[in-house]
DNA sequence: AGACTAAACGGACCGCAGTCCGTTTAATAT
DNA sequence: ATATTAAACGGACTGCGGTCCGTTTAGTCT
């Protein structure tokens, strides 16, 4: 298993060819800025591109060429919640980081990554698919491997990695959103679903050997 | 628990107000002649609302009186092939319809559903959203019903709508697609990880208690 | 200081989904 | 036949994400 790297994602936060020159610094703070500013003021859905470009002062090519798309400028803003959220589960206490038992730590994932989908979820929904080029690396497949990992320490016996995709497929934000803001299902029902489903799924030998 | 219709979708196939009038009509058989022919030469991300008018020789606005969006088209042009996959697992032959245990047709869902995505993935894809309106009324909501139910024969004891809606986000075709297009995962292997998922959620009492 | 160059810039431009509204027309009533 | 009218029509229009390419400029080299 190849070593993963930690938080693989920045589009455009650090200096890229580790020297930025002085106006590109200043035009990325600026649209961060305006970013922020839109954000907070029409919603996730209410910024587009144009409006970003206008509010920051800047040429609309600017924009697309800091964070390629849309969905990489919503990455951008939500890189540092995003990192936060990673160290939590690989570097923070338990049961959500290292020290518990795997399947306490898929529950506990799966709860927090609830959470999170909440209070994020509009910027969450926006980045979801960003364009495959030299821009993103969506944190999914971070968790992706993460899940497997967990399986595997409970000794899972199937296919990991294709169930840690399902696992993964069912925190989708979109589904998450949907139920909640749609259906009107509490975070906790949610949470407790998915206790069951992981702890199903892992064949918790407290349930299958009493 | 309410009645399902059979077949709810169905934006423009038949005389929607009882009687059609005859321009109308003769444009929807136009219009779903040239998506046809389109979608057979340019496959269905090269259907755009623009050519499509153009090529059934109809002004745009037509096309989406017709059929309220991009997505409702695609939903229509699907609408044989999904009837034809509800008949099947709601009226067909065991194992896929009634007369096998509910175990079994879960699995044998999954796996039809995973050949049909495989064959119609394209129009799936792009039929996914369709707008809430006098329009569509997208299968999943039926399929959903479908597992729930087969759930519940199963004695399932949780939360049996959402344990269902988590089972479906597991058949989400973009993530079926992905998995088969990007990663070269074959139907099989998916199918097989399915049948895993279901029958530990179910908590087979021959595993559990054998 | 002046020349050079690679990078950054910006806004006109494109294709797209979806809307609006003035015009045409099929069916019906007289 | 003619008048009426509700429905269907069509294409100009909007707003969006994203691209292209000629222009400007920051940093460097002499």
């Amino acid at each position: 298993m190849t070593a993963v790297s930690f938080i693989p994602l920045r589009p455009g936060l650090g200096p890229e060819p580790l020297t930025e020159r002085s106006d590109a610094a200043r035009n990325r703070e600026r649209l961060l800025k305006a970013a922020r500013e839109l954000v907070e003021e029409c919603g996730a859905e209410g910024l587009t591109m144009d409006r970003l470009a206008e509010q920051a002062g800047v040429g609309k090519g600017t924009v697309f060429r800091r964070f390629g798309s849309r969905a990489g400028l919503m990455l951008t803003l939500l890189s540092e919640s995003e990192a936060a959220f990673q160290a939590r589960f690989m570097f923070g206490p338990p049961p959500l980081g290292p020290g518990a038992r795997g399947l306490d730590r898929l529950i506990a994932f799966g709860a927090e990554r609830i959470l999170y989908v909440m209070e994020y979820g509009e910027l969450v929904l926006a980045a979801e698919n960003a364009a495959r080029g030299r821009f993103e690396a969506p944190p999914a497949a971070l968790w992706h491997r993460h899940i497997e990992v967990l399986l595997r320490e409970e000794g899972f016996d199937g296919d990991p990695w294709l169930m840690a995709s399902a696992l993964s497929a069912t925190l989708d934000p979109e589904r998450l959103l949907t139920l909640v803001k749609g259906h009107h299902i509490t975070a906790d029902r949610l949470a407790a679903s998915w206790r069951d489903l992981v702890t199903r799924v892992v064949g918790d030998g407290r349930l299958r050997h009493p």
